[in-house]
DNA sequence: CGTACCTTTGATAGAGTTCAAGAACGGTGG
DNA sequence: CCACCGTTCTTGAACTCTATCAAAGGTACG
């Protein structure tokens, strides 16, 4: 019952478009328990999961890989920091954030990760894996063990994933290094509608699944200036809040807010 | 003659140790023009560069490998934002920022590259590059075209290198989301020591190759911040500075003003 | 040898943090 | 159904860190 990332709101926060969103398996009454099969070909993620792109290559090619899956609830780790390396894992369903700890205990969440996303990749290059990956609500997830990654057409697919990641990454500390505050939450909000829209769900109204808290570490924030942002930025007409509940109203007006010349 | 990160600097300023940072070909008397040929197996810097962790494999299958040798002018770019993906580079010699830019022209620094470095990653994704890497003094590299890497264990030391590169800027995030700037910059001098000792040059005494901006924008202050740190690290004797020339006089003392607590 | 760039240092101001307190929400159990 | 609890969110006030503005000194390179 978790498919679908808005789960228990009005029908005016479900997804206006679905398509991708739900299980490609029959969901059966009781969730299973934790481990089932499932095959990229008949996934209704294939579009946006690891194997992106590969749309136009042969179907049978993908039916052939088949993963398994595991279910995380919501405030459980996918892996820690200093577990083994053996796999990544695509997002089927659900929210997750990734977090690296100091050692003296300050944390940074380094990303929130949805469906089709994949994970898992910081532990390549030391067979380890470098920070948290934690549920923010209960969620899904495919495993597909590294050794897996035989065929070359997939091979690429991950060199473009690993790719993206970096360029998102580059995004972050553009962010993190010449943004201030307003521009920063403008830009995690587009960046999010976003997401939202290439999983066919409403780019202009949706259910924020972290903290204040967590939103604040990600931007290099506190978490009271996010929260004076976010009701800034309703005074300004620019969205609606109420908790977790974000509608954007003008996003031109949002895109706006990242350009410093014109204030 | 540029193959030493330290150029033309009194004695003291020079590696202790290089048993890596020189060309593994003989250097004619005129350098090359731009492009020559190289082979791994030769190449002095094969710990640290891309086949790293390959010391233990056959070097028969390193001496197979071979490169085409670019030489970049201080100033000028090894590639910039928009330009077509084809080859990734390792740095032989010199020294590179990689840069991006936003519409309204700020930009940030996301790297300072030295020998030993891999470069280009960005593109995989897309095909055409998301950033400007540009040499900051007199450079070379070494051409990889991205289709020949073709044997299993070369394309599993790129996925290394990448995942590594993931880890690093988890590492950026952190600083640039929690780190204040005394924080930053110690933490920026201790990782710039790292890299130098992995090459076998001293920890204690280098020339930065980047201005007082570049770092700032790299660690997302102001170029006067990081001038009036480097003079107050100075006060306190943890480092002196002249210029672009640093010695690291307190290595622990540097360490402990990354953690908190400790006032 | 001069010019352009880089660096240092001071004074001021502003953005965002921190501390604090109260309000809203969501779940639990009586 | 309501009261209760912990957690999350909001808002205010004071303070701090860092940016910005400004000017002078140094260095390097043509």
């Amino acid at each position: 019952m978790n498919a679908v990332p808005v789960p228990a709101l009005p029908n005016a926060l479900r997804p206006k478009a679905m398509p991708i969103a739900r299980h490609g398996e029959p969901q059966h009454g009781a969730a299973p328990v934790s481990s089932v099969q499932t095959r990229c070909g008949t996934c209704n993620l294939r579009e946006v999961c690891l194997p992106c792109g590969m749309q136009q290559l042969d179907m049978a090619l993908l039916d052939e890989v088949v993963y398994t899956r595991k279910r995380i609830k919501r405030g459980e780790s996918l892996y820690r920091l200093g577990s083994g390396f053996e796999s990544l894992y695509a997002v089927r369903s659900g929210f997750f954030k990734s977090r690296v700890v100091l050692e003296d205990g300050r944390d940074q969440v380094t990303g929130f990760h949805m469906a089709g996303e994949v994970l898992g990749m910081d532990g390549i290059g030391t067979n380890s894996h470098t920070a948290d990956v934690i549920a923010l609500e209960d969620s899904d997830v495919c495993v597909i063990p590294y050794s897996h990654l035989e065929t070359p057409r997939l091979r690429h697919q991950l060199h473009k994933v690993m790719s993206r990641e970096l360029v998102r990454d580059q995004g972050v500390m553009m962010l993190l290094g010449t943004m201030r505050a307003e521009e920063r939450l403008a830009a995690f909000l587009l960046n999010l509608s976003q997401r939202f829209v290439a999983r066919g769900y409403a780019c202009d109204e949706f259910h924020l699944r972290m903290t204040r808290d967590e939103i604040g570490s990600y931007l290099g924030l506190s978490l009271e200036t996010v929260s004076r942002l976010f009701s800034r930025f309703q005074d300004e007409d620019l969205i609606t809040v109420q908790q977790k509940h974000i509608c954007i109203l003008d996003i031109p007006g949002l895109r706006s807010m990242m350009s410093r010349d014109q204030d």
